[in-house]
RNA sequence: GGAGGGGUGCCCGAGUGGCCAAAGGGAGCAGACUGUAAAUUUGCCGGCGAUAGCCUACGAGGGUUCAAAUCCUUCCCCCUCCA
């Protein structure tokens, strides 16, 4: 469908959403034509629980930041309210309350982010970052179940599949789960009221709380409201989009370097590479069927993984991170690598990959293979680090290296002044010398 | 409030007095093969330690016992039914 609003090359947004795969349930098939012929206000809501997002988020980002480029207005909603009660069901830890202070740095953080992103995106509308527990807190409990509550009907409460399957779990649901999608629908009222804001996203697991804003919205009177929901991001071998051995991706730098970034979207799966474009690239979708064909055809050249890491570490990171890491990355997996100049060594220790210092004296005394492992951050502990030994595992200048108690010594630093230590196939971590 | 069931390692789950650091599966890591891919296959998978061994662990505390994940007791939490 071609409609006439000229900002996309003819495109509506709602298209090239749809053939990015990035819709996975629309409340109304009318959301596409009102997208693109009027200008909304939406929201997505996020969990301020750090102070940066990761890459569980990121299909909701640019799901943003291709509405805003559209020229919709983007609210970040950061749960201070709702992160308060949290989720009560695992056991031991009840949800720590942010403090004020934590709470408006991580707002803060995500706003920072969310604004990059958009920029990233093009010049689109600016965006409105709220915390729902400046409205949520002030609620008074009596007021809420007379103004809000009654027009929740407890058969469609219960009928949501968030809640059933919580429901015939084996641990339940605790009263304030089940009252979780209240408080949501009642932020968006707060906000369709506040700013006009009639569209929610949000991923998939949202729907049900999305469209008991719709309903909220409706019964006391609002206009037409909508929901879209994205889909679950997959991996084709069936493990957790985005978590790693050290934890998840953030989008921080300074939590996940943009090499590490960078690193692992180059390690996509051949199945999901197009797919990934899609979501995390701008790239226009002709030039993604093109990769996609390369894929087909010549998939151990990994073009396409390899414009993907770096157009997603672009977005996140800007196009100098992002240069800086592709050429790390060509460093390190270049193949020829045994030992790094002391430039090459200390640009990518500088830069991006995992590096650890030492002194020259300690050098000249020797350091255990084991210690320095774990100094290094390669391994948790000196069992494992030896277990990994004894695998042939661990790599000194590209050498396996074999003897558990080897000492690393001054005869190691060749050229320049750097150790490089690889764990497996594809961990790098350096050792600088100074 | 009553009756019954349950809480085991990252997750699922077996284990009802010693042979249990705890079967099995999943996830993860590593070796082989490769393309920084997948699939396959092999190994590892609480910590310290070269081995022996030691320490910490089966919801939390206390107890019985030469010996407890397993028995007793108190407490906390979850599920189902009844009130």
């Amino acid at each position: 469908m071609i409609l006439s609003c000229g900002w996309r090359f003819g495109m509506g947004v709602f298209e090239e959403l749809a053939r990015r795969e990035f819709i996975y349930q629309v409340t109304d098939p009318g959301l596409g034509k009102i997208l693109d012929s009027e200008r909304l206000v939406f929201y997505a809501g996020f969990d301020p629980t750090a102070d940066s997002l990761h890459i569980g988020n990121l299909l909701v980002i640019m799901g943003m930041v291709h509405l805003a480029r559209a020229g919709h207005r983007p609210i970040g909603v950061v749960g201070g309210g709702t992160g308060m009660i949290g989720d009560p069901s695992g056991k031991m830890h009840e949800r720590q309350l942010l403090s004020k202070d934590e709470l408006a740095k991580n707002m803060q953080g995500i706003k920072a982010q969310l604004e990059h992103f958009l920029a990233m995106g093009g010049k689109g509308a600016e965006l409105i970052m709220v915390n729902n527990g400046d409205w949520l807190q002030k609620l008074n409990f009596i007021d809420f179940l007379r103004d809000i509550g009654k027009h929740f009907r407890l058969g469609e409460m219960i009928a949501r599949e968030s809640v059933r399957v919580r429901m015939a779990s084996e641990e339940g649901i605790s009263f304030t789960e089940f009252c979780y999608q209240l408080l949501q629908a009642y932020d968006f009222h707060n906000l369709n009221r506040a700013y006009d804001c009639r569209l929610q996203v949000g991923g998939s697991d949202q729907w049900g709380n999305i469209t008991a804003g719709i309903e909220l919205i409706r019964s006391l009177g609002g206009k037409q409201s909508f929901g879209l929901t994205f889909p679950l991001v997959t991996t084709a071998s069936g493990a957790k989009f985005g978590k790693t051995e050290q934890g998840a991706i953030w989008l921080d730098s300074k939590k996940t370097t943009p090499y590490q970034f960078y690193q692992y979207f180059i390690q996509t799966d051949d199945r999901d590479a197009v797919k990934y474009l899609k979501y995390f690239t701008l790239l226009p979708l002709p030039e993604i069927e093109e990769l996609g064909a390369l894929v087909a055809k010549t998939p151990e050249k990994r073009e396409a993984q390899k414009k993907l890491a770096f157009e997603a570490t672009k977005m996140a990171h800007g196009e100098d991170a992002a240069k800086l890491a592709q050429k790390a990355s060509d460093w390190l997996f270049s193949g020829k690598v045994v030992v790094l100049t002391e430039n090459e060594g200390r640009y990518i220790a500088s830069e991006q990959a995992p590096s650890y210092k030492l002194s020259k004296e300690e050098l000249n005394r020797g350091v255990g293979i084991v210690d320095l492992l774990i100094r290094a951050g390669a391994f948790p502990s000196k069992s494992e680090a030896r277990r990994k030994i004894n695998e042939g595992a661990v790599y000194l200048n590209n050498q396996r290296l074999q003897d558990q108690n080897y000492l690393v010594g001054i005869n190691d630093l060749h050229k320049g002044q750097i150790i490089l230590i690889r764990t497996g196939k594809r961990k790098y971590y350096l050792i600088v010398v100074e």
